[in-house]
DNA sequence: AAGCACACCTGCTAGC
DNA sequence: TGCTAGCAGGTGTGCT
């Protein structure tokens, strides 16, 4: 489901439920939602009675630190498609389907991983020094709202390269945190089309995406994040994301620019569908 | 070695 | 009404 707004929208929301609670109990219910362990029980066993110092996220994943230790386990979270993380106020509410992971907490809430087509996970890891990054999620490229500070880093993402715009914009080891929805939107308002190939933009043009990559992230944030038709995507407390009311191309094929009014096309990238406007687009 | 296709899952919708 | 095909915010792998 989520993109960066997504997971940060659901970052903020688990921070304020988990920051200082201990994790009294951990269960899992389906074993793949849980990845890198030689066993569910080493899972459980490693989490249970460990307390939360804050948490984090870096492009798509979150990662919650863990105290008590020597500040450098944490466990990472990834949404995947269609994953939750949900509070329950107590144990005895009832359990949504498709609940995989539960983290019993100390104040008697518990927080519900959720996930339908399970392409979410979650896993137990380390940092290179306390507060670091996870050593796993080594390959990422820079942070698409913390860590585009300058042009020239999002420049040296795409120079020479021949793959198209949109598709590297999504490719995580090159910006972290783009997914379909927002690499749409921020092409549209960059004015650029995301068939280009990624290393044959001005340096204009790369100004400008780091411009609006940084408004369409942070309005999107405010916004609660985006919420599709079928209301996948909801935040920790079940509140749909209100930011698809601002889409200006995504998932609109057939209807009008809200700039010029040219009908905004639907077209293939990989496996997936880009919508853009050709006319404001070049 | 960069770029692409495909696999991994479940659920919903559009179309017949 | 019921079936099927196709599509859905993701990442990782393995082929060319």
């Amino acid at each position: 489901m989520p993109e960066l707004p997504e997971a940060e929208v659901v970052r903020r929301g688990l921070d304020a439920v988990v920051r200082g609670r201990t994790l009294v109990a951990v269960e899992v219910g389906r074993d793949r939602a849980v990845r890198r362990e030689p066993s569910m029980a080493a899972f459980v066993d490693a989490l249970a009675g460990r307390t939360v110092a804050g948490t984090g996220r870096i492009g798509k994943f979150l990662v919650v630190r863990l105290a008590d230790g020597d500040g450098r386990d944490v466990v990472v979270v990834h949404l995947g498609m269609s994953g939750q993380l949900r509070v329950a106020e107590s144990a005895a509410e009832p359990r949504r389907p498709h609940t995989h992971v539960v983290w019993a907490l100390d104040d008697g809430r518990e927080v519900r991983f959720v996930d339908p087509r399970t392409f979410g996970q979650m896993w137990r890891d380390r940092t290179r020094e306390p507060g670091g990054r996870p050593v796993t999620l080594g390959h990422l490229g820079p942070d698409a709202l913390d860590d585009l500070t300058d042009a020239s880093v999002l420049a040296s993402r795409l120079a020479n390269r021949r793959v198209r715009l949109k598709l590297r914009l999504m490719d995580q080891t090159a910006v972290a945190g783009l997914g379909n929805i927002y690499t749409d939107e921020i092409c549209f308002r960059a004015g650029v089309s995301g068939g280009r190939p990624a290393g044959a933009l001005a340096d204009a043009e790369v100004e400008r995406l780091v411009e609006v990559t940084r408004v369409v992230l942070t309005d999107a944030i405010v916004a609660g994040g985006s919420s599709l038709a079928d209301a996948q995507y909801v935040d920790l407390f079940g509140r749909t994301g209100e930011y698809q009311r601002q889409h200006a191309v995504h998932a609109r094929a057939g209807l009008a620019c809200p700039v010029c009014g040219t009908e905004i096309v639907r077209e293939r990238f990989g496996g997936r569908f880009g919508y853009s406007c050709s006319v404001c687009q070049t």
